[in-house]
Formats: C-alpha cells, structure tokens, sequence
DNA sequence: AACAGAAATGCAATCGATTGCATTGATTAA
DNA sequence: TTAATCAATGCAATCGATTGCATTTCTGTT
C-alpha cells in the first residue's frame, strides 16, 4: 500500500549534504553534533516528515524499548488497574507497552509468549491463565535472561521478581469478618488451586474457620473456575447440601455476585439467612443489592510495582542475584452483603 | 542481559553446511526447497531454539503482520468487546495484535499513534478520545497509505472505513420509548458534541421528542465527560431546574448510573418518578436497583468488522476507490429503570 | 554420452539505523 | 610556523532475514 516514499535518515543526508550518521548522532542529541548542524538536521526532519524506522534501530541496537504485558482479561478491572499502573510507569521511563489477553487459554498464552519473544520485547509483565500448568513458554523468557516479572497469578517454579497480595491475610480477614458476625458454618467457593491465589484463599479460609474453633464441612469447599456461571452452579450445591451453611466466603466477586442473585430470587436473604464476601473489588460489588463485601487489592500499585522492577532489571547487565516477591496488602470493605444494618 | 547466543539462520546454515538463503526458505515453507532439506532444516532449528528475528525479517520485507488498536478506556466493556471481536479475526488471518489505551487524552492518543507509525504496524483500528479534535496524528497514516478503520468514535474528516452503531437510531428508540411509558418532560445528559456519536444520539433524542410532539426544554439537555462524577453534577442540575423532568435519557451508563444512585439516595423512586435510559449495555446496567434500560452496541461484531475491512485493505495493492461506513443495529432492552412492574 | 530443461541451492544486495574508528578542519601552544 | 590537540564529521561494517538472479545438480530423453 505505501506508495508516499518513505524518508530515511539518508534523505536527510542527501538533502543536506551531510552523512548519514551525523544525521543519525543529530538526532539523537548526541553531543559530539554542533548545535548548529543538529539545528539544521532536525528543522529538515520535521519538514521532510521523517519517521524512524524503529525495526531498523532495533534490530542494530538489540533493544525495543518495548514491555510485553500477558493478563487473562483486559475486561476485568483489577487487570486493568494494573495494566494503567504498568503504562504508568513505563511510559514515563520511554517504554512501550504492548497488551495483550490469554482469555485464561494456555494455547493463547502460549502463542503470545512466543510472539512477544520473537519480536524481541524486553521484558515481560504476566499473569497467567487458569489452564496454565506447564511452563516452557516463559522459559524460553527466563532462559535467555530476558526479564519477567509475574504478579498476582505467579508460578513458583520460575526464577522472577513477584508481585503478590496477601491472598492468605485477605482471605483470613474475609473469613474471620464474616465469623465475628456471628456467623458458624461458612462455606467456600474456590478457584483452581493449580494457580497459588486459590491455594493461598482457601488456605487463609480453613485458617481462620479453625483458629475460631469451628467446624469445616468438606461438602461446602467447591471448586471451578469462577465464572458467573460456575458461581450459579456452585451456590445451587451448596443448597443442596445437608446443614445449609449461614455464610459463604467466594474467591471471587464475580461468584459472589452469582451467588447473591440466585439467593435473592430464591428468597434467601443476604446477609440474613446467608452473609457473603467476596475478593477484587470489582466495580459491580458495590453496586448490587446488597452490596457485595469484598477484599481490594492495590491493582494500580502493583502494576507500577512491577514495572519498576522490571526496568530495572531490563536496564542492569547482570541477573539480579536473588529475586524478590513483594506482598502488598489487602484491605478489608465491609458492606451489605455481610453485614445487617 | 542476554547472553546465550541468538540463533540466527546462518548459525543453522553453518551447522548444516547450506546457504542461509535456503534455510530462510524451507523455514517458510517455499517450494523451492527439495521436502528432505527443508525437514533436515527444520528439525535443526527446533533442536537449536531457533526464534526468527521478527525485526529483521519487518525490515525487509516492510510489513510486520501487526495491527494496531487504540481504543480510550480499555476497561470499558464495549471496548473490550470490539478488541475481542478484532483479535478473533486478526488471530486466524495471522496477525497480532497491539491494544492501547488514550485515556480519552490527546497527547497519549497522538504519542501512540506515533509510536504505533514508528513501529510500521500494516494498519490501524482506533476510537478516537473525547479531546480529540484534531487529527494530525491520524493524517499520519493516511497519508503513508496506511490502512485505518475507525470504530464507534469516528472521524469525519478523514476517508477510511468506518464501523459505527445507529447511535441516531438507538437514541431515537430510547426516547421514544420513555414517551410511550408516559412521560412528557424528558431530560438528556449528553456527551460532548464534537464527537458525532454524541451529537447524533442528542440528535435522535431531539428528534424523537419533537415527533411526539413534545417540548424540549433546553435548561434540560447537559454536556459533560460522562464520567460518574459528570453524571451526578448533571442529575443535581437538572433536579434544580424549575420543572422537573420525568424522565432522562443518558448519552450512557456510567451517567444513568450516577443519576440512579443519586435519586435512590434523595428517595425520588426510579421509575415511579424519573424513568431512565442509558447507552452501552455495560455488564452493571443489569445489576443495579434498579436495573438501567440501555441501548445495546454490538462490540464484538463491530470489532470483527473492523479487523476484516482492515485486513482486506492491507492485503491489496491499491487504496479503495471508495470507503465504507457500517452501521450495525442497536437494540433497545428494557429493564426496570425505565419500566414499572 | 550428451544435452535440454527442470529442480535445488547459493550469492550478494537490501531493508534503515547505529557506532567504532578514521579523517578532516580548526584552534592552541610553543 | 609547526606540531599537537580537540571538535566535528564521515566511512563502512553491522544487526538478521529476504529475494532476484546466477549457478549447480539432477532427471530424463535421444
């Protein structure tokens, strides 16, 4: 398609009859260029509508400039909320940063990590999906000392920085909230415990029921995928089991949210009959009826988080010694879905 | 940082005592190449961890099989639908795909843009932010002959396809559905005009009024960001004008939303004595109390369109004698905002 | 056995920017 | 005036893959 010739540093030259790498020095300030010839070369850049071609820099320099960035969903805010706290950072500091979503696919996943390497970002930001359970993909990163750093949905096999929540401390607190109401049987519904999030919930979860003194009834700790349909399923068994539990804690929001409109057309009142609380605080918690009682976590921050982290680490020549895992904490919203007015 | 050495073809040429040519061949698959060496070749290569060198390979052959996206919010679900609905299409033709977010802020937007140009992504999809008004950054690619679809927020001034929703229909069927529950005195909070989904949704909105045979009451009709704080100054406004309006048709959700909280909060009953309409269907229109009657947009398809129109324009030789704006339909879903029971 | 024609492979230039080293020109010191 | 010094610029190789054209190797035919 493009028919307009493309003008190049050496058209530059040509024009002013200079070389090339003056031009090129020029136009990189580099000060070995006379304030006057890099006055001379930039005024004719701009008239001449020069754009740098960066594959032709990248390719010489080795370097892109260039973050890669793998999340399950763009659509969820906690992801997006890292996403925007990412392009924060890295835009500031003169990266790119190029976005892209697994849909919680490991082929997709897969396919992207091989993309994202072949066009030689410089490092990478991920979190990754519920499928994933091999790692060659990111290996290929790891291997050839090309920086990662994982957050929220890490694996432990890979030797990276780590951003995480306190999914543990949140998941106690969220439990714990939900005994001080008074509440004696609380049931769970999980995630896959493949992805350590998951683990880590449930693990905060069975804490806090057994520091309490309470009983766990096994039938009541569901696990799926935490979609909005896998919530409706898993809230229709917990029903159905024996001694109906009066709370549920949910490693999501979005089964939180599956959870309370079935209860609600049911007529199973919430918090009354059943109190619940959900983890994310995604947009939606507080806008249901009852509001849904949630555990934030610092998206915007984590993200900026981790591209410190890996710009710093993208800049250094040497692999870091020991890599880090930084554990942000989690906060605690009470609202209706928990609590009587 | 990277210190294994790359793999390049001539490292597996040398290694099987052959051209490069013929490696950089049978790696593509070209018949030339008798199918014992091209699998001698590719056996190689996989037991090596040869990884092309996309960059190189962009710098010759001038494409990069890489459209870009720029949408303003990434966290908005219509957005987030369309970059699904592009990346379905790009994925299966062999594309990748970059996602950006402007912010609705003309200096990101512009600096993407450039970045995007720079990095000679084959085309480019956008939705341009509310601060947009002019275009040289776009100009960019049009000029070079770099193919562009614009999708929902377009722009008149520039010749590329055009994917667009009936924003004039759909506001037209939302006021007229607020007219046939009964109300007379329809307010509307609308965007900014220089956006023409904005300006043809008030558009069809005025229309429908003045068909009933309606007045419109200018004191009634407000611009903003539609932000959620936009949305509650407006509904505070208009609660202040002399006559109070029955009714009120948002320009989108985030505004119906802020208005119904706002009224829920004065105890003035929705839809008893405001009925609303928002724009967009997001995921929470259906889950507030109570749930907002909107226009739905459909971003998937809308996406796909675009990623198609896009794609066939990258792939031919010639610029289109003709470009083409789509409207898709919206539809009108009736929920309980603007509905009694 | 010889040769046309096809099939397979190699050569070398190319894409555009960068950069180590060489060169030019100007300035300064002696 | 001349050599030494420094500032400014140019030369040419390089990054890795692609591709038009040339060359080599087969194959089959007579």
């Amino acid at each position: 398609m493009a028919q307009k010739p493309e003008i190049t540093i050496h058209d530059i030259a040509k024009k002013l009859k200079i070389s090339a790498s003056t031009v090129s020095r020029a136009l990189k300030d580099n000060p070995l260029i006379s304030e006057a010839t890099r006055h001379k070369i930039k005024k004719a850049a701009i008239e001449m509508g020069y754009r740098p071609n960066v594959m032709a820099a990248n390719l010489r320099t080795r370097r892109t400039n260039t973050i890669g960035v793998i999340v399950p969903l763009i659509n969820r805010h906690f992801f997006s909320s890292v996403i925007s706290g990412i392009e924060d950072v890295a835009y500031n500091q003169g990266f790119a940063v190029t976005i892209s979503q697994s849909n919680d696919n490991l082929e997709k996943e897969s396919t992207i990590a091989h993309t994202l390497f072949s066009n030689r970002v410089d490092g990478l930001i991920l979190s990754i999906g519920m499928e994933t359970q091999s790692y060659d993909h990111l290996k290929l990163f790891s291997e050839r000392n090309i920086p990662l750093v994982f957050f929220d949905r890490i694996v432990d096999e890979i030797p990276a920085h780590k951003i995480v929540v306190d999914d543990f401390g949140g998941a106690y607190r969220a439990t714990q909230h939900l005994i001080e109401q008074g509440r004696k049987k609380v049931a769970h519904i999980g995630g896959p415990l493949n992805l350590q999030i998951y683990a880590k919930r449930e693990a905060g979860y069975r804490k806090a029921i057994s520091d309490a003194g309470l009983q766990i009834n096994e039938n009541q700790i569901l696990h799926n995928s935490l979609t909005r349909e896998d919530g409706l399923n898993a809230i229709k068994k917990i029903l159905k089991t024996k001694e109906r539990p009066d709370a549920i804690f949910c490693a999501n929001d979005t089964t939180a949210l599956s959870a309370i409109i079935h209860l609600n057309e049911k007529g199973i009142k919430v918090p009354e009959d059943i109190a619940i609380v959900g983890f994310s605080n995604e947009p939606f918690s507080e806008l249901v009826t009852p509001s849904i009682s949630t555990i934030k976590q610092p998206g915007f921050e984590m993200g900026q988080k981790a591209a410190e982290l890996l710009i710093k680490q993208i800049g250094s020549k040497t692999k870091p010694k020991n890599y880090e895992t930084i554990m942000m904490e989690t906060e605690l919203i009470v609202r209706n879905s928990s609590q009587q007015k």
